[in-house]
DNA sequence: AACCAGGACGTGA
DNA sequence: TCACGTCATGGT
């Protein structure tokens, strides 16, 4: 069946609120690279979406702490994260070939901040098998879709993700959706709130260019939004934000 | 002291 | 398909 085709008012609405919460909040910058950091070599973004080098590729040891974060991070506060992404670097464990050497039980003790660490560790464990087949460069290079298939096979690794793995680590324009993106787009009225993840996707990227940097940033104030304003519990029904 | 946080998977209906 | 239980630490 061919996707529905979105209805003019709403990619002016969809883009619309890109901009409110663009200039609300400002660029975010994302992902968050805590141990590696960011290279600030080179120049921004053209479109000036970004504060930082997006279009500088990012070298091995931020990609991989990129999809170490995304994994860390699931349903868990980035605080929680991070501090398990500095504990596997104090034991120098942002390293593929050392989360290969390293029993998984260990692994699980270093991210234990993260939460779910015995689950986690496990997805890392597959991740970097994974990676022994399909290089960075090798998903790179291939067809997004392709990439995006294979992910979904690893377990452990969901569509967001996936997703995130794409956007941030591998550059190639796949939007991602997380629960502030429903939880929002709910409250404005413009999806049901049990809408599922492939069509809210879908969604976004049948209204928008599809822009890395774009994608990026998007996400990256929408959870920034929701922070602020859709936390699970405070926000009743009927207590809709339409603007920051 | 419950409740929440940038999900994913297994299970039974 | 889909609703629900499970996995777990740390901040408010």
């Amino acid at each position: 069946m061919g996707k529905e085709q979105p209805s003019m008012t709403l990619q002016k609405t969809v883009r619309n609120l890109y901009r409110v919460l663009l200039n609300s909040y400002g660029p975010q910058g994302w992902w968050p690279v805590p141990v590696a950091g960011d290279d600030q070599s080179g120049s921004c973004d053209k479109r000036g979406y970004h504060p930082g080098c997006f279009d500088i590729p990012r070298n091995k040891a931020q990609q991989l702490e990129i999809v170490l974060g995304t994994v860390l991070t699931q349903n868990t506060n980035w605080r929680n994260a991070s501090t398990a992404l500095r504990s596997l670097a104090d034991d120098g464990l942002i390293s593929q070939q050392r989360l290969r050497d390293t029993k998984i039980e260990q692994i699980a003790l270093a991210i234990r901040s993260a939460g779910y660490y015995n689950q986690k560790a496990k997805t890392i464990k597959n991740l970097v098998r994974f990676l022994k087949r399909f290089s960075f460069r090798t998903l790179e290079r291939e067809n997004g879709r392709t990439v995006r298939d294979r992910l979904l096979q690893i377990k452990g690794i969901g569509p967001e993700t996936a997703d995130c793995i794409m956007l941030y680590a591998l550059k190639k324009p796949s939007f991602v959706v997380d629960a502030y993106t429903r939880r929002i787009m709910a409250g404005l009225g413009i999806v049901e709130e049990t809408v599922d993840y492939e069509t809210l996707k879908d969604l976004f990227e049948s209204v928008l260019e599809s822009d890395v940097a774009l994608f990026q940033e998007y996400h990256a104030l929408l959870v920034q939004h929701g922070k602020r304003y859709y936390s699970r519990k405070p926000h009743g029904k009927g207590d809709v934000i339409l603007h920051p």
